[in-house]
DNA sequence: CGTGTGATTGACGCCTGTCAACGTCTGTGG
DNA sequence: CCACAGACGTTGACAGGCGTCAATCACACG
């Protein structure tokens, strides 16, 4: 599962993505460097299973990984993905609890591990670091807390609208304007919360309606107004 | 507003309530219990505004309150209670964020304001607490992403049984098995993510079915076994 | 006693989940 | 190179959970 021929220095690589590490000391990053450990993995793999114990958090270097829980009848409920500089696990980590998620990858991966105690004595010794970590933590709750009242109050129909405009926004599209992430229906029904079924008939809905064209999972976003308007997402 | 028939000395506050303050030292006391405003609030009132700027955060010494956010047509989400020994509002100040929630008081309230420096400054001169209110915001982001879950997966009447019990969990019962919070039954349709008529039925059929007893905003609990298993809360 | 807020009940219908069948594509093994 | 299995996508039928609307009741308060 290692991946030798290409290890990315902590310096670069936070600076590219832009992660949390990007303030820390040389020293600070001798020390990532030399405890941190590499792999890679592919589409599919498991990182972290729900109720395990974690010994680390991860950084990701390359891929998209899906953040997931396990709900009734084993159906999944995507809570979020990271992407290039973000850091996951880290709240088991500092809860010193077990895994609330599973993580799989979604795009073939290079991540670092960063041992617990590492990232433990940068939080204590680090005081900008740790206010960084609380701020990613706080950012993460309110986007939670944000989701909650959608889910809550939107219809599926609304909350597909959503996701999509969500999903552009943070991975982008290509130069035909199709998604960056290349998701199943069933990823995207375990996002909104809904069945399969659905989701497929409403993004035909959303097709006819000329504000998607699909071809396979490529997702071309053609009319981002009409589908922020469906999302009730203005206020 | 202010009340100063009886304000609160953090170092005994923060024992009786087991409250984050719990582990400053002295010095720490004087310096919070010098910056901070102590405030009574009755029923009703409002905290803060969703969407505002708030320049200190709040330590609960007496009474409850729901923080929410306004969605739809301006239909409450009820995120969570604080009650005695609960900051809120901290996630606003740490990420230097408008409020993404307002609160409003549920039963009679006593609560000091804290303000921004004053939590700040703390956060990072003592790691101790930095930590301890890193372990928070991981706490609620778990339970976050595990309403997400539910909300997303479970039925309406899965949830009010889990609510029921929840509420159970964190506020008690009398004497009489009735639980310790009064709330409208609008208020727990707005936990629950539905409409105050679903809240209604249900709670009715409960009743027929011997799981609990009502009597206008009391609800006794009779049954929890009954409800843990309707709200498929094993696992 | 009028007014307002909250609780309750009934009627109605649509959104959405479930089940089933079938089509499509990819990779694997004979 | 073909057959087959398995994963994924699509479509239709159907029912029921739950939201919405409206009317009525209960109760507190000025």
């Amino acid at each position: 599962m290692k991946n030798f021929q290409h290890i990315p220095q902590c310096e670069t690589c936070s600076l590219e993505n832009n992660s949390l590490f990007r303030h820390l000391s040389q020293e600070e990053f001798d020390h990532l460097n030399y405890h941190k450990t590499c792999y890679f993995h592919k589409r599919g793999e498991i990182i972290y299973h729900e109720g395990s114990r974690i010994s680390g958090s991860y950084c990701i270097n390359r891929g998209i990984i899906k953040i997931y829980k396990t709900g009734i009848d084993g159906k999944e409920q995507i809570i979020l993905f990271a992407k290039p500089g973000d850091i996951i696990g880290y709240r088991s980590i500092l809860s010193n609890e077990l895994a609330c998620t599973s993580s799989k990858v979604i795009e073939d991966t290079t991540l670092c591990f960063i041992p617990a105690d590492t990232l433990i004595s940068l939080v204590k010794s680090n005081p900008n670091f740790s206010m960084e970590l609380m701020k990613l933590a706080c950012k993460e709750l309110g986007e939670a807390n944000a989701y909650i009242t959608d889910i809550a109050q939107k219809t599926v129909r609304e909350r597909l609208a959503e996701i999509l405009i969500h999903l552009k926004d943070n991975f982008g599209l290509d130069q035909d304007n199709v998604l960056q992430i290349s998701l199943t229906r069933e990823e995207l029904a375990n996002i909104v919360g809904t069945a399969t079924e659905s989701v497929i008939r409403l993004l035909s809905e959303f097709k006819t309606d000329g504000l998607i064209d699909l071809n396979g999972r490529k997702i071309k976003i053609q009319d981002v107004q009409g589908l922020t308007k469906i999302g009730n997402m203005f206020r």
